[in-house]
DNA sequence: ATCGAGTACTGTGCGTGATACAGTACTGGG
DNA sequence: CCCAGTACTGTATCACGCACAGTACTCGAT
């Protein structure tokens, strides 16, 4: 790539998010962990990367809360791949956490008015 | 209160935006400490606060940064009044903040729509 | 054949920001 | 007279995200 291109997603941005985001990819399907990597670099049009030691970390702590579980599937090409699956539990928190999502941004977007 | 109420404004959340929702309420008009505090808590209805010790915290960061500029003002009641008037600076820091507000706001409502 | 880039995962140590906790000082109401 | 509210300050702690480093495999280009 050409440009690391003045990333206006800082870091701090992210904070807190990160749980919720992972959480949200594997709704969907069971997913090994570049690949998760892989989508939210794609999914901010490539714009930000959240990078692997936080992913990798993020998926460690889901697996210790019990949120996700993980398991050694096959392998194609690489290094051997480790799935995710989300849990009840997970997907439990991952609504409450959308809903605590909303309620957040409505309130900072709120603030934010004000200075206008 | 009777009710803590099961704060769905998770610390975390608020991560990185306290200094954007500082910069956002002095934008109006010049506002002393405490003052800010109670604006914040009444903008999010009573459901949170940031707590005076963050707050604090990120006055004297504003200021060494050069984003706010202080002064002792007129007190009426309770202790001393320390003001706090955004700079140029801290004018530009704050566009610049509520644009990546934006821009993360999207990404994040784009991912979390994934897991749909 | 071998070298680098991409894939895929793991681990250590650091910086920063939010908070808990604690303390100072003044004022007004019960 | 004391307590609650106002108003500010300081210290120590914790978690998260990241930089950095390393392991291991595979595939295409040289």
């Amino acid at each position: 790539m050409t440009e690391p291109a003045a990333d206006p997603l800082a870091s701090d941005l992210l904070r807190g998010h990160t749980d919720t985001i992972v959480l949200s990819v594997l709704q969907r399907a069971d997913r090994y962990g570049f690949e998760i990597f892989k989508a939210i670099r794609q999914a901010t049009g490539g714009a930000h990367e959240i990078k692997e030691a936080t992913l990798y970390a993020t998926y460690r702590r889901l697996q210790k809360d019990g949120l996700v579980e993980s398991y050694w599937g096959g392998e194609t090409q690489g290094g051997r791949r480790k799935y995710y699956h989300v849990t009840d539990a997970g997907r439990a928190v991952f609504h409450r956490n959308v809903a605590a999502w909303n309620t957040t941004r409505d309130i900072i977007d709120n603030i934010l008015q004000i200075g206008k």
